[in-house]
DNA sequence: TTACTTTTTCGACTGTCGGTCGAATTTCTG
DNA sequence: CAGAAATTCGACCGACAGTCGAAAAAGTAA
C-alpha cells in the first residue's frame, strides 16, 4: 500500500545502469554486475524491471527528459531563429559521458542502445525544431512545405553527421548546403553550423 | 592440403544461416538451430566459422554480391542517366524474401544484422551511383560539388525511406526535391523516384 | 501487543547460448 | 603402408537473462 520507498530504490537502481550502461556499453554490461553494484539480490532487481530491455527503456527517457527539457526551454524563448536551431542541434551531439568513453568508440556494439537512442532522440526534437522552422518560415527567412518531413529529414542527417566518422569538412558543407536548400533559405544563411559543429 | 570439399560445406552452412537469418532473424537464430539443419556437430561449424558474427558478415557478403554484379552491370551499360540511377536505387531495396517475414516487420530486433546489411550496402552502391552522377553533370544534367558526400547523403536517405514505415506521399516528395537540389538539377528531373517507390 | 495481509527481498536454480577442446576419424601424400 | 594433415565429433564450460517459492519487512486493524 505504499511505493514511496520502492520508487527511491528503482531511481537507484536506474542510476547505476545508466552509469554502467554508459561506461561499458548495454549489451556488455550485465545484470549480475548492476546487482553487485546496487548489493542486491536478483529477485530485487526483477521486481522492479521485467526485463533488461526494459531497463534500457527507462534509463533512455531519464537521458532524453533533461535534454528536451532544455531545448524546450530555448525553443519557448524569444531568441532568434538561428539561435533556437542551434539550441536544438546541439541537443541532438552525443553526451559528452558518451562519447567519451564507449559508445562512440567501439560503436560496433552498442548498436542496439545507439539505435534507440537516436530514434528516441529525433521523436523528440522533431516537433521542437518543426515549430522553430514555422517560425523561421513567418519571419520570410525560409520558405518550403512538408516542414515535418523536412525537419525530420534534417535530424536524420544531423545525426549521422554526429555518429560517426563522418567528420570531414566536406560532409558538413554538404549538409549545411542541403539544409539550406531543403528550407529554402538563402545561401550562407546557416553557414554558423559548420562552426558550432567542429 | 585439399579445400575443395570443405569449401562445399562452407557454402552450404552459409546457405543454411543465411535463409534461418532471413526467416527467424539474426540474434533468434541460434548456432544449435543452424547445426541441427545441417545435421553437423558443433565443432565443425567453428570449424568453418570463428563465430557467429563472422558467419553473419560472411552471409551478408553473399546477399550483397549479386545485387552489387547486377547494379554494376547497371552502370557499366549504355542505358540514359535517369534509369542508371533507378537501377542503383532498386538495389538499395530491401529484398523481397527479407521484407517478407521478419527483418521489416520486428526490426526492433534484428538491429544489429540490419546496420551491417545498410552499411555495407552503401559501402558498395556509393562509387557506382558516384560515377553514374559524374556521368549526369558532363551530360549537364546536374551541376554540383562534393559529388561522393553528396551521394553518400542519397543513399543514406534512400535507406531511411526503405527502411521503416517512412513511406508516406510527403516524405518521397521531400526526398525527391532535396536529391535534385543537392545534385543542382531542374526541378522535377527526378520526379520518376516517385513512380518507382510505390 | 497480536494476528493478518501486503510489499519487498533473497538467492538458488533453470534453460539457453556462444564458444572450446582433445580425441577420433577421414583424407591426402610420399 | 606409415605418417601427416584436414575434418568431424560431441561433451563440456562459463556467462547470462530470467524464474520461483520462501523468508523477511512493513503496514493495518483489533
Amino acid at each position: 500500500m505504499k511505493g514511496e520507498k520502492g520508487e527511491r530504490r528503482r531511481t537507484a537502481l536506474l542510476k547505476i545502469a545508466y552509469r554502467m550502461f554508459i561506461e561499458q556499453g548495454y549489451d556488455s554490461t550485465s545484470i549480475d554486475e548492476i546487482i553487485a553494484e546496487a548489493d542486491i539480490a536478483k529477485g530485487t532487481y526483477y521486481y522492479y524491471f521485467p526485463s533488461k530491455e526494459a531497463t534500457l527503456e527507462a534509463v533512455i527517457d531519464m537521458m532524453l527528459a533533461e535534454e528536451a527539457e532544455r531545448a524546450q526551454a530555448a525553443v519557448a524563448s524569444p531568441m532568434p531563429v538561428p539561435q533556437k536551431i542551434v539550441a536544438v542541434i546541439l541537443a541532438m551531439r552525443p553526451r559528452q559521458e558518451e562519447s567519451g568513453i564507449s559508445t562512440t568508440l567501439e560503436r560496433s556494439e552498442n548498436i542496439v542502445m545507439h539505435e534507440k537512442v537516436g530514434r528516441r532522440l529525433i521523436e523528440v526534437t522533431a516537433p521542437l525544431l518543426t515549430e522553430v522552422v514555422q517560425e523561421g518560415i513567418a519571419q520570410g527567412i525560409f520558405e518550403c512545405t512538408n516542414v515535418e518531413e523536412r525537419v525530420r529529414m534534417i535530424l536524420f542527417l544531423c545525426q549521422r553527421i554526429f555518429d560517426s566518422g563522418h567528420f570531414n569538412e566536406r560532409d558538413i558543407e554538404v549538409f549545411v548546403d542541403t539544409v539550406e536548400k531543403t528550407l529554402g533559405a538563402q545561401t550562407g544563411t546557416m553557414d554558423f553550423i559548420k562552426g558550432l559543429i567542429q
